[in-house]
DNA sequence: CTATCTGCAAAGCCTTTGCCACCGC
DNA sequence: GCGGTGGCAAAGGCTTTGCAGATAG
């Protein structure tokens, strides 16, 4: 695997974000730094660096758009409901769900995929005053 | 929600099938039954069906086509890893998954998925027979 | 030097949508 | 009769691919 100019922006800006971004938005962020790299590229060397193990596809539920992780070492995402935002989540023990599994229509099942659903910080906020601001509304036309 | 013969039509292949078509597929076997049903009429009615909760969407990972189930009763899924064939999972007993949670961003989460992953009866056979067939190959050459 | 990679544009999937005729209720 | 629905075809989003020129090692 040649390490050319682009793979490098991709890999490096992929291991600095927090966020779980899609191709797209991913190429949004490059272009500022690296203005003739090309989409196509950045779906090229996301798929490549994911294989090699760098960094983590995602293949979430919920979305038709597929997103990629900096940091391959095991955890699991959390869904904003609200907004869509991805986030990390981490659990304390492992839990040994494939030994409970009780009937699975003669499916020999080797591997369990977490995914959680919840809102985001900012997103909580927002709603907790839209529902305060909705409350005082009904105060007033009581 | 009209009873159109379409509808109806989708609705009892759903609850009849023990797969988890895309819509596209179920589209392919109403075809025979009712030549002049429309590929959009089938998208619409799964996702009016699932909205209503007679059918289940399914949003899985792994995948970019959507699948529904005609069983809307809580289970979870596997997918065959050879094949994509998806089967359904079910556990013995509740899983607190959510206390176990360690960290997760200041998300508040609510929610969580099940995914499988394994190999379906038929994928498991293909798989083992191809594996004898090399072994006796290797003792052939040596 | 040359196999791999990039940028560009086009094509490929899957899914949704606009429109008008149609048909349950 | 009327509003919801179906069929058709076109458009829409996201992702992949073919190709010719560029480039890392």
């Amino acid at each position: 695997m040649r390490m050319t100019r682009q793979r490098k922006a991709i890999l490096d800006a992929m291991r600095k974000l927090k966020t779980h971004p899609t191709a797209d938005e991913l190429y949004r962020m490059l272009k500022r730094s690296h203005p003739r790299i090309s989409l196509a590229t950045v779906y090229r060397n996301l798929e490549i660096l994911a294989q090699e193990g760098f960094i983590r596809r995602l293949d979430l539920g919920g979305s038709n758009q597929r997103r990629y992780d900096g940091n391959p070492s095991p955890h699991w995402h959390v869904h904003c409901q609200n907004c869509g935002k991805i986030g990390d989540v981490l659990i304390d023990e492992n839990i040994d769900i494939l030994s409970r599994i009780k009937s699975s229509e003669d499916f020999d099942v080797y591997k369990v995929n977490l995914e959680f659903w919840g809102l985001c910080p900012q997103c909580k906020e927002k709603l907790q005053k839209l529902q305060e601001k909705e409350e005082s509304q009904w105060q007033k036309n009581r």
